[in-house]
RNA sequence: CGGGAUGUGGCGCAGUCUGGUAGCGCAUCUGGUUUGGGACCAGAGGGCCGCCCGUUCAAAUCGGGCCAUCCCGACCA
């Protein structure tokens, strides 16, 4: 494919309103462009990444027994009433009306539409279990799109749907799939974590994540450095392995703190270290006050506040509230006293003679023993991980790192098959709901994501994988007919080691040229030019490296083949 | 939805405070000189200054309203 009649505008600087790489990235190498928040054009070399995406995920999942359907994007409000989604999803979920105003949405998943597919045709137990996936474009109103196509509202998404007879079939298919994901993300050629996740509102009680690691992640990720335990930091376990504290201290009393709102300002004002303080967060869990201790160096996780109350819906008090509730201003909250549950993080059982808020303004206590001065609901695992924790699997050190959430896989259970009334006969004639899961992979993400974690100030480092093309060829001086006839033959040569070479012969000056090929981030590199030539070689440039090298015009077709294994054992071994 | 910012040829920006009829760089077109990491010279084309209303002799510039985009937050597969 020759550069001048490819549609790769690439641009000098990048728009004004992109902020991720990625998404600079993707705009200044011509691959998209915004057509409105949110919603982006790919152009011709993005859909070539794209399509090289989903050859891989068409693999692993047709390899993992998956077959593949298309479903409709436009699916009709019944379905979704059926589910009860119709009024829990959210404003996420695009609605409008045709014009005989019935209900409709745009896609922003698929459980519905596959699940009335599956109830409609699968009978019996004999038919189970039943794997199928599409890959499909989603779209959710995101409240806030940002990022490129990082968090766009329309996207790319491959999903997967499982239906079982039993528990245990649906373990397989879960264990299954996610094997295919881990091959899928290695063959990408991406450095990734499969982690423990929350699972949301979507159901079932855990699930797991396969994150890109990058810099500029939205999530971060609890991985040991030791053993395979990696989770979300909204999930990731904090275990307490301390003792818990014998003794008592003195009666408590009231210290003066004026303007005192923050754990430093105590600290500083009475000179204590923070973990000397705790916490006390008011929530409000499903419209109802809670109040949540943790040590004053630490940090709440509301999701496992979430968890433990079994909440739909918590979120941090508002100054109203926390008055209400306190009968203080936000920021002299504390246990003693309080009339709502009060839950405690478990390491604060290791220790007393704590200070805590006095539920009065300017005002704390000294001297507190929650066991003697307080109720306390229960001790729980209510903090947030931090690099100082050990691994609660083996209790090694923990790393926390950023990454980009590209898959996620969820165990369903009946929660669809049950408000659907997706049912087979069993062996016995009896009837059963098939037990379900979900598979979830943003295609679009994994380009975005791939970028963000291989790039450089020249521009992107495409993995072979997912590169429009694996390698482009530089013709220096297009107008000199040895060169071109060189420049040809290397394109072939390349062409039956590494598919559709992008063949750069413009008439441009050569910076042009390299900063192009730099920018577009083809892994494997070869020019051709006059210099080169009368020194009886063509030079070579391994993208990830930067290694540049030459190769014989004597042994052009070998050495293009050696050069081509050579980046891509590059590639293999930053892997590992 | 709350807070902040921005909107000026295709792209990136200046000009707005202090009103006087729009400019720079890149890109594009023509001619010439160049030619191994985003060349140079000369010339040319291209703008309802986001939209509407107002103030004024006069508005990119001042005032009001609206719209769009981006960032932070809330929210969330």
């Amino acid at each position: 494919m020759r550069f001048r009649s490819c549609y790769i505008p690439t641009l000098k600087e990048s728009p004004a309103d992109a902020e991720v790489i990625s998404h600079k990235l993707l705009v200044r190498a011509g691959m998209v462009r915004k057509l409105t928040s949110g919603i982006y054009v790919y152009m011709p070399t993005a859909l070539r990444a794209l399509k090289k995406i989903e050859t891989v995920l068409r693999e692993e999942m047709a390899a993992a027994g998956f077959e593949e359907l298309l479903l409709p994007a436009v699916q009709p409000g019944d379905l979704w009433k059926e589910s009860g989604r119709w009024t829990h999803y959210g404003k996420e979920l695009l609605r409008f009306k045709d014009r005989n105003d019935r209900d409709y949405c745009l896609g922003p998943t698929h459980e519905e539409v596959i699940t009335d597919v599956v109830r409609g045709e699968v009978r019996s137990y004999r038919q189970l279990p039943v794997r199928l996936f599409q890959i499909q474009t989603k779209f959710r109103d995101e409240i806030r799109p940002r990022f490129g196509l990082m968090r766009g509202r329309e996207f790319v998404m491959k999903d997967g749907y499982s239906f079982d007879l039993d528990d245990a079939g649906a373990e397989a298919s879960y264990a299954v799939c996610k094997k295919a994901y881990h091959s899928i993300f290695s063959r990408l050629g991406l450095r990734f974590r499969a982690v423990e996740a929350d699972s949301g509102s979507i159901g079932g009680n855990f699930s797991h994540e396969f994150h890109v690691l990058a810099d500029a992640g939205e999530d971060t990720i609890a991985s040991c450095t030791q053993c395979e335990y990696a989770a979300n930091i909204e999930r990731a376990e904090v275990r307490f392995a301390g003792e818990k504290c014998t003794e008592t201290c003195q009666a408590f009393e009231e210290v003066a703190t004026p303007d005192a709102h923050s754990v430093e300002e105590v600290c500083s004002l009475l000179h204590l270290e923070p973990s000397r303080i705790v916490k006390t967060m008011i929530f409000v869990a499903d419209g109802k006050p809670v109040a949540v201790l943790v040590r004053g160096d630490r940090e709440v996780n509301d999701v496992k506040v979430k968890n433990l109350l079994h909440a739909e819906e918590v979120e941090l008090a508002g100054p109203e509230t926390v008055q209400a509730v306190t009968g203080a201003p936000v920021g002299f909250a504390g246990p003693v006293g309080l009339s709502v549950p009060v839950y405690a993080d478990s390491e604060l059982v290791a220790a007393t003679d704590y200070v805590v808020g006095a539920n009065k303004g300017d005002a704390h206590l000294l001297h507190v023993d929650l066991a003697r001065d307080c109720t306390i609901e229960a001790y729980a695992d209510l903090r947030l991980i931090t690099e100082h924790d050990c691994c609660p699997r083996c209790g090694a050190p923990i790393e926390l790192t950023r990454g980009i959430e590209v898959g996620h896989i969820f165990k369903l259970g009946c929660k669809y098959s049950s408000a659907m009334h997706c049912a087979y006969l069993d062996e016995n004639g009896k009837e059963q709901l098939m037990v379900m899961g979900c598979y979830g992979i943003g295609v679009s993400r994994v380009l975005a994501a791939a970028i963000e974690q291989n790039h450089d100030e020249n521009g992107i480092i495409f993995p072979p994988a997912i590169a429009p093309f694996v390698a482009e060829v530089i013709n220096l001086d297009p107008a000199d007919a040895t060169v071109s006839s060189w420049a040809e033959k290397a394109c072939q040569g390349l062409e039956a080691v590494c598919g559709e070479v992008l063949y750069d012969d413009r008439e441009e000056r050569p910076g042009i040229k390299f900063k192009d090929a730099d920018l577009v981030g083809c892994p494997v590199q070869v020019i051709l030019g006059g210099k080169g030539i009368a020194r009886g070689v063509a030079e070579t440039k391994n993208r990830l490296t930067g290694e540049k090298g030459t190769i014989s015009l004597d042994q052009l077709e070998e050495g293009l083949k050696g050069f081509v294994a050579q980046v891509e054992a590059t590639w293999a071994a930053r892997k590992a």
